[in-house]
DNA sequence: ATAGGCATGTAAGCAGTTACATGATTTA
DNA sequence: TAAATCATGTAACTGCTTACATGCCTAT
């Protein structure tokens, strides 16, 4: 019945580690739900409203002192045979895309020194996100060694989605830094 | 004066690489450049009519026996320019959608079968790609060391750019076999 | 013959981005 | 008193996807 609504099945999956409000979700999002989907807050908003209309997930607001009220969502049996019927159906592939590298592609011909900057905070991007990561892989396994976890572990899907990110995050640092460096020096070596 | 226009570049780009079709593009783009970049075919024709129109690359036709003809293009002074603008640009942070790791993410509330399976594919794709890729990386740097290459090589944007490719590559090759590995651990524990 | 590769598009629809809009509370 | 964080949306636009459409040539 439905058919792509991509951003649904991340937010779902999103929602199983715990109740979360749009904003919540929206910084989530914003660091890239350990790297898998990216998605704007307006976009969220959006989508729950959606998601609980369809019966998916189901709202429930919170009133703080000192702050304003917010929402806070959670998985309904519905949104939860939702994912199951997604997790069946054949994955498409990946969808990559970034600026960062087409101006590498395009490095000889252009000024390098605004690309070798990127790269730069790019890497320093990448480095920090690293740590974040490694930091929720701790504190998901606890006290277990990460081999133990996976094995006896109660919920390991955020811990599995977690070390794809730190691949990609220490893959991305490192390369920039190595891209960075030889730009840089050939660069260096042209200009004097 | 341009804002977005997301494509426009990443056809630039490829297309510094040689003079190609529309229909060529569209199988590097669906390999994914790279893995930069992603587009459908129907994007590129319509984006080579609009980059056709303003300037920024030249079409040329090419008649072919055996086979219809095709128009090639070429990168004008004006797309390079427009390219050397872009690179100068403050890069946005890389955009990266996955459904796979999205139902990794929820694989304890539902059947790990299908996802399993879906990971041993797409293991196979990346360590496909990745094959492609080195091979890419002889092909480019010739009878060179890769370190003496990127020292001393003409052109080493594509090199770097496809490195990039590699690393990601690998690492995802070598997720979904460790990924599946655990799932499979644990659904055969349950399971007997 | 027919399946598959080469070659190029149009059209409709939806997903996602950017800009606009508001307002309370805490911290500097 | 200004800036930052919390909190939630609407509206317009456009980029991208999906489906539809056509036709030639080669290899099996």
């Amino acid at each position: 019945m439905t058919k792509a609504m991509a951003l649904r099945h991340a937010v779902l999956a999103a929602l199983l580690d715990g109740e979360y409000s749009g904003y919540q979700l929206a910084k989530i999002f914003n660091v890239g739900v350990a790297n898998f989907w990216y998605a704007a807050p307006q976009q969220l908003y959006l989508e729950l409203t959606k998601l609980e209309a369809d019966g998916l997930v189901a709202g429930r607001e919170v009133v703080q002192r000192g702050r304003p009220s917010k929402r806070v969502f959670t998985v309904t049996e519905a949104g939860l045979d939702e994912l199951a019927a997604f997790a069946a159906t054949p994955a498409k592939p990946l969808l990559l895309r970034d600026d960062l590298v087409v101006k590498v592609h395009a490095a000889d011909l252009v000024e390098p020194a605004p690309v070798i900057a990127q790269l730069r905070e790019r890497a320093e991007e990448a480095a920090a996100k690293l740590l974040l990561f490694e930091q929720t892989l701790l504190r998901l396994r606890g006290d277990l060694g990460e081999e133990e976890f996976l094995r006896t572990g109660e919920r390991i899907g955020p811990y599995l989605s977690c070390l794809a990110g730190c691949r990609l995050e220490r893959e991305i640092r490192d390369w920039c830094r190595q891209t960075a460096r030889t730009l840089e020096e050939r660069a260096g070596g042209k200009a004097r």
